[in-house]
DNA sequence: ATATGACTGGACTGTCAAGTCCACTTCGGG
DNA sequence: CCCGAAGTGGACTTGACAGTCCAGTCATAT
């Protein structure tokens, strides 16, 4: 089931890849195993090869996402531990936003919805990525405790919560209206709570 | 197309709400007319009496999936014009997370998630379901503000849009963990915001 | 009472996707 | 060189679903 050579194993990430892709497109549900297929250069039988059934291949599409995504923003965390870094993470998400035409939220909780309640597997693997991108955050506002920017009672777990939580109804309002704005808007909410603990009174 | 007798419109009723629940349980792609049928006792035939196809008694149940979320908090949003009322209102949607057993987030947003960007009007339906929504908020921060208990210069509308983006954030969060608390952190955090902005300083 | 049109039921068709099967190719080790 | 396993391709089966069709029922207005 696990390729043994290294060809199975392109031949496995292709597939996962073009899974990914379709479902992005086309929903989990009405992505077809053939299309999937077709654009990996891969009949279907490959995918049974190297999948027991279509839920097994979604299973692996959710870890492929959740990975794109906080890999996606990679760079971006390394900058969390400042404030001009997080408004800077903030800025680089709107403008992703604006680049797509507020069109797709974010592709975890897209999966989520679709498949959240239907595969509980699938469900602990995108709860997971949610947990991961929390934990980098968090990881941020600490860094700023540690470096004098935050007051040291700040509750960084909840703040990192909260924000996380602000960011993904962010997305999906702006992806509703079509209009980046409604993230901003959400996203400049949390700022303006982390601000609230800030030290220094040098504006915000 | 539209019922003309009263049995008619009880027919298109039962069959809208059925269908809503049916897309409630297996998503929208995976909801089929059968089952709609079954459960309205209403044979595909009806269905097809009413609606063009599926797609147009999906923007049906859309608008019903509208309509039911902000019914629901009705009373609620009456109570809204406080600060008492606006913490009511929070509790009692961690309450209701808590009862489904934080399963299955906002009906408005699983629906724009499966059919949003796959059907523009059913889009732009859900959009005005959250507008309202939204609304409502405004309205009660707004007459916060003319009570007395918010700074008059406070931006009613910005923290409306911040707050629902709290509260469909803390949604997601709390369907992928399974967990309720993912909510209150989350609109306790939306809560902070506007506390900043409280004249009177009588402990939050 | 009956004709008309709204309303209803169920059978039928075409399409499409999941999953199975088997024959074939590639490639590395003996 | 050749044997066996890993990898590959495509045809086939089965089932489910969207959408159509037509024959029949019900309510009511005259």
């Amino acid at each position: 089931m696990l390729p043994t050579t290294d060809r199975g194993r392109l031949s496995r990430e292709r597939i996962v890849a073009s899974a990914a892709a379709v479902v992005a497109e086309k929903g989990a549900l009405g992505a077809s195993l053939d299309e999937v297929g077709a654009r990996a250069t891969a009949s279907r039988s490959q995918i049974y090869h190297y999948f027991d059934d279509k839920s097994d291949l979604l299973r692996a599409v959710a870890e492929a996402t959740s990975d794109a995504v906080l890999d996606g923003q990679r760079v971006l965390f390394a900058e969390l531990g400042t404030w001009v870094g997080l408004v800077r993470w903030t800025d680089a998400l709107v403008s992703l936003q604006v680049e797509r035409g507020a069109a797709g939220g974010c592709p975890i909780a897209n999966l989520l919805g679709q498949l959240g309640e239907r595969d509980d597997d699938i469900r602990v693997v995108l709860s997971a990525g949610f947990d991961r991108w929390e934990d980098h955050i968090r990881d941020g506002l600490a860094a700023m405790v540690a470096g004098g920017e935050l007051r040291p009672e700040s509750d960084v777990a909840w703040l990192a919560a909260s924000t996380l939580a602000s960011l993904q109804g962010g997305l999906v309002l702006s992806q509703a209206r079509r209009d980046p704005q409604a993230l901003r808007r959400a996203l400049d909410g949390a700022l303006a709570l982390i601000a609230s603990h800030r030290t220094a009174v040098e504006t915000a």
